[in-house]
Order: C-alpha cells, then structure tokens, then sequence
DNA sequence: GATGAATGAGCATTCATTCAT
DNA sequence: TATGAATGAATGCTCATTCAT
C-alpha cells in the first residue's frame, strides 16, 4: 500500500544539481522515502534499486539522515524560490496575493507529490538540527500567507474569524493533492491550481471573488 | 520531533473497550504510533512505557501490524458512527449536511488527534487485508460527503467546478488540525469545528453561507 | 600470534557467579580479549564459540564494553581481596608485608593469566565511566604498595631512592608473568611465588633479605 | 583513556629515514598505535589525522599491517643497536655489563615511550612472517641478558634462583615506564636509567650493588 | 498472563582495500 | 603521488517473534 496515487519517477526540484550518483542517490531515496516513508526505508532499499553497495552512500552523505535532510530542505527552498517569484509578479492587493500563493501551492503539490509527501510527512523524522533550516522557510511562508490575510481582513477584502486557523485551513487544502491525484487524469494540474486559488479566496470569505 | 502539536495522553474512542492490559497496549501504542510513526516504533517502546516484557505483547495480539490494525478500524469505525449520528440529526438539506458533516471531521481531529494522526499517516503500514476494513469505511464516508455535494451543486445551493477535487479540499481542511491547533488555545474545539463548518460551506460557494 | 605463553581455559577470578549463559559469555570473551585483544574479537567471535547468535549476547549485557567492564572489575576486584586477606594474615613489619603483596601479585599473574592480561592491557579500551571502579581499586592498591615502602624507608628497613619509581620496578615484575611463564614448568606457582617475593625485597634493598 | 601517560609527540627512533608523506604515516600511525591500539586504529584515523585521503597510504604501504610490521621492526632495531653500542663500551664484568643493559632498557622505554608500546603490546597483532624480524632481534637480547646473568651466577657476582625467571623480572621492570613516568617530572631520564640500573643488579643480588 | 532467554533476519555504518584518473 | 568513488566483508546492535516455564 504506498502512500501516493500512482506517480511516475521522483523528481528533484532543483535542476541544477549536477548528474552522478550522489543525484541518483537523493532521487532514489525521494521515491522510496515519498512511498514507504523514511523509517520503513532501508539503505541497503536505496543502493539496491541503484545497483551499489550500502557502502556506497556514505561517500556521498553522512548518514541516512542527511539524505533526509537533503531532500527536505530542497524541497522547502524550491517551494519558497516558487512562492516569492509568483508572488513578486502578481499585483500587490490580498486577493491577487492569496490567489497566487494558493495557486503555487497547489502547482507545487500536483507537480513534485513525492517531495511534497516527505516534506510533510517525514520532516518529523529528522533531529532538531537538521530540521531548522527547513523549519525556517516553513515558518517564514506561513508569516507571508497570514500577512495576506490580515491586510485582506483589514481592508475588508476578507471575511475572517480566525486568522490562523484559517490559513491552516487553505494550506491544508493543497496538501493532501499527492494522495488523491493521478496525473493524466481529466482536470489537468493547471486547472487545478486555478480551483484551489479560487477555494483559498472562498475560505478567506473574498467578496469579489464571486461574480 | 515528534509529529503533534503539544498534546495529553491519547485516547482511544471506544469507552467499551474493557480495561486491562490489551487496552493499555493499544493507547501506550497510540499515543507512540502518532507521535514518531508506526515503522520508528519498537514493540519495546510500547512495553517499556508499560513496564512490560515485550514478549507479554503476544499474549493480546498477533503481531505489531495486529495492533496498528486495531487502532485503525477503531478510529475508521468512531469517525463513521460520529458522522451517521450527526447528520441524521440534522435537516436534510445539502448545506445542513455538508455544515454537519464538516463539522464532525473537525471535531474528530480536534479531540482526537492521536488517531486521526494515525490513521491518516499510518494507513498505508498495513498490509491491503488489514487495511481493507477502514478503506471501506473511508470508501462509504467518501461518497457520502460526494453526495451531499453533487445535491447541493444539482439545486443549486452549491457552486463547483469538480466535486472530488472540492470534495478532496474539504476533507483535508480538517486533517491538519492535530499538527497546529493546541489544546487550551483561545478558540474552543467547539469554536473551531463551527468554523470549519462555515469554511466547508464557502469552499463549496454555498449561497447561503455568506450574508 | 597469541598474547600469552599457551594457557589453558580462561578461569573468572569468581567462583561466586552462577553457571549459566552469563556466565559462559563472560568466561569466551575473557579467552578471546586475552588471546586477540578486545578490540580485534568481535561479538560473532565469542557468541559462534558458544553456538549462539549474536543477538543472545544482549540479553545479558548491555554492550560489548559492558562485558569487558565487567571482567576488568572482577579481576580488580579479586585481586584487592587476595591482597587485602594475605596481608592482614602476614606480620605487620615492612619486609614482610612487601614480601606477601609481591607473592600475592605474582600468584594472581600466575594462576590467572588471562585475566591479568585483560585488566592490564584492555582497561585503556573502556571509556572513563566504565573504567572509574576498576582504577579506583587500583589506586587503593597503589598507595598500600607506596604505604609499605615508606614506612620500610622510614625505619630504615629499605633503602629507596624514589619511593614512585621503585614501587613501579616492583610492580611491573609480576606484570610480565603471563607472557613467559607456561603452566607445567619445573618451577611451580608457588615457587615463582617465592622468588618474586624475595625479588621485591631485593629491589626494596631489604637489610634482612640477605643471609 | 589512552595508554599512556601524556607524552608529546610520537618520534621515531630513526633519524635516518628521510621525510615526507611516508615518514609522517609512519609517526602518525605509531602516535595513534601506541594511544589507541592497533586494532582500533583505522586507516581513516591516520590519513585524515594527516589530511590526506586513506587510499594515499597505499602509495607508501601493501597493506596497514606492514606499517606496524615497520614501526615494530624500528623500534626492535634501534633498541639493540643502543645496547650493543652500550655494552660494547662498557667494561665486561658482570655487574658492568647487566647495570648497563639496564640503563640502555629503560633509557629507551623514557626516551621513546610511544614506540616501547607499541613493541610490547602489539607484536602480537602481526601474522607470523612479519613478526619473525623483530622477534628474533628479541631473541638475540634475551640470549645476551642470559649470559650475562648465567655468567655472574657462575663467578658468585649475583645470586640468582632461576635465571630465565629473574631475567624477565629485570626486563620487565623498564616495560611500564610509559605507562607512569610523566616527562618534566623530578627525576631525569638519566635518573631514572641510573636507578633501573642499580635495580636490576638489586634483583641480580649483585654483591657489589650494595654498599 | 507474563517472563526471560533465545532466534534469525536485518539495520546503519565502518573497514581495509582497489582502481581509474 | 594523491584523489574520489566504489567494493565486499564485517561490525555492534536492534528487531519482531517464539517458546518453555
């Protein structure tokens, strides 16, 4: 029983790491990891899919560990460097913000679900030190989305009773994409970053954002 | 690291269960299954915090999968018959229900994180036979909050684009509750499971949900 | 290329500790640390002597240090209780009471090879904690060795440049033992007993050690 | 815990072999030897104590085996030639020849303490063939120290039970001093090698060694 | 019901060593 | 000479589970 609908390989936001077997490595593990989770993944799982040793590995990372980490981290600045240039193009008023910010969550869920499953699933998994640096970024996108919604419940756009619980409720919304779609399906990953902008400005209770 | 937000003691949401080691198992068991993960916990864990042997385990159950197993259904079942009392209470109309239904999904993550916690990320430990129980009964609780969607988009109460992709962002509102909300905050479970309510609404462009 | 001239089976200094697999693990591991060293035996070594798995080990000791620990206070321990009945038994003038400590000494390094050769050899491999009771037992052995050659200093029994320096000569005779002596040689225990006690009144330069 | 007492740097007793990586390798490896142990020694621990990478030793070595095999063929010949040279200078009486032999073993054991270690403890983590060089320069040592005593057994200079047994308690004395002497302590090397010599014609009971 | 000893498989990791560069 | 990637064996230890008591 894996985690996610059927996907196909892993893929590691970042282009520009470079190809060998350190990369094979981290993608390996993003699959392995996405699918049976972190603890119930064994190295010996990781080198055999790749045709190495177990000794392998550790010429390229420290510890199971810090393949983990790798991979959370990547994930969490892909989705950040993805937010901030959504966002920066988009007009400044909340619902064009709240609109983009929920859009590239979503697009984020629908395009990576491996690296999306680990990185909120499998976060617990790592010690506390390596889990600041992605705890940062997670921190500083939540301050960005309740920044958009005090200003959109100041101005009036909004229509907010808990400012809190409702940003969880629109980032909650997007997460559990990786579990539910199959890509290829009919509604293609744009479109469904179209409706789960459109669902965010709903909880938010926009007022323009219905005809 | 562990998973929750700062939570008691788990519980388990069968007042019928006998006291006695076998439920002290499966609580001891529940409160580690959410907090590090089913495949990060040893049957040790779970006996040393009793004070037990490990092998006192296998008087109760046949096996560590036995227990997840266990726990799950008992989560899967309470849910479900939570949410059959709750909307045969209520008016039978598209937004009372889906109101009702929303409801009752938050208040099961509120009140018992532990298990929602678990059934939600440790399902898939099972193998397909111990799983198929509680995949039946999501199956059923599935199509009901479908059709309470597909009612209300029929006569118009509701607005949507695609009811499993809506019906898909409703359910998932409520499942991250475990990990942010805290008990003792300023909003009451009750405060919170109402929002939610409302948020169900809006996410389906209920009509009446707004003034 | 083993340790000690061929000995027979390693003898525990402790005909208190009841048989059982305990006790037979303990009794391997202090053949093979004395033969091999602790660090070059592994786990596997001592548990196929005893036809068991690996695995069995910890259930009766908490690590591999731990075994070593153990054997390294037994012998500390014996010794100390050797020394201490000998020398209470023995007059109380400074040329007998070194006389006795160096036979005991001697006797132990005979009649117990392997251990003496652990303790000597392998204390270094345990960390500080673990060897804390041990070197606590042979500081109290030390200062009763410096006490005696004081007072004999003193009262013009001995005739001592460094009281540290000689003591150590005397000391490390017996420490060699192990290596060169074979079990069965025409000087008995007893006899070698003799000279090493004559030896460390020579070294002393005890008046009376001379006809 | 290590071995010895603190001392500073390891040296190697052999100003003739010319720097570079190998010489370092070698002085490294018996600095770690001697604190440590060879077993618990790793390549890694040498090659990255001297920021190399560990396949850089096998530009210099087979295998890590020959580099103790090395260090305890050095330290094997530079102590017999220091005796040799001693001795042949020194006058060929008995007493003369055994003070001098003495003074020569433990002025070696002050002045190269990591080297005397190693020699003593670690010889017999050496196969047979790369041990045979060294033990027959041992064996060529003892002959000479037999003689010595054998010879002023028979001329009445020393009174003597057992020569072998008394043999080993004289070269036994010297063998601890790494272990205990810390060097900047009162008494010199040169002291200490006095007293070690007066002690092994004490244990000798050379006639003349008393007043 | 529970224990304590044991199993056999598996774990992450380290090791000495090789080899193409 | 030295590196960096890799190997294959081995390491200490943990695991779920069994079973006689």
């Amino acid at each position: 029983m894996p985690r996610l609908a059927l996907h196909g390989k892993a893929r590691l936001p970042e282009p520009s790491l470079p190809e060998g077997t350190r990369r094979r490595i981290l993608e390996t593990a993003l699959h392995l990891f996405a699918t049976r989770g972190f603890a119930a993944t064994s190295i010996r799982d990781v080198t055999s899919a790749l045709e190495l040793q177990p000794s392998a590995v550790y010429a390229h990372f420290r510890a199971k560990e810090q393949i983990l980490a790798e991979i959370v981290h990547l994930g969490h600045a892909a989705h950040e460097a993805a937010l901030v240039e959504a966002t920066s193009r988009a007009p400044d008023d909340p619902a064009s913000q709240l609109r983009v910010l929920a859009r590239v969550h979503a697009l984020m869920h629908v395009m990576h679900p491996h690296i999306a499953v680990v990185v909120n699933e499998e976060l617990y998994s790592l010690p506390d030190d390596l889990a600041a640096p992605a705890l940062a970024i997670r921190s500083r996108m939540s301050v960005r989305l309740l920044d958009i919604l005090r200003r959109g419940a100041a101005d009036g756009t909004f229509s907010i009773a808990d400012p809190l619980a409702v940003g969880a409720a629109i980032a909650a919304t997007s997460m559990r994409i990786p579990y539910w779609y199959a890509p290829g399906s009919a509604m293609t990953p744009d479109a469904l970053a179209d409706l789960y902008g459109e669902i965010a400005l709903r909880i938010a209770g926009a007022t323009e954002a219905r005809p």
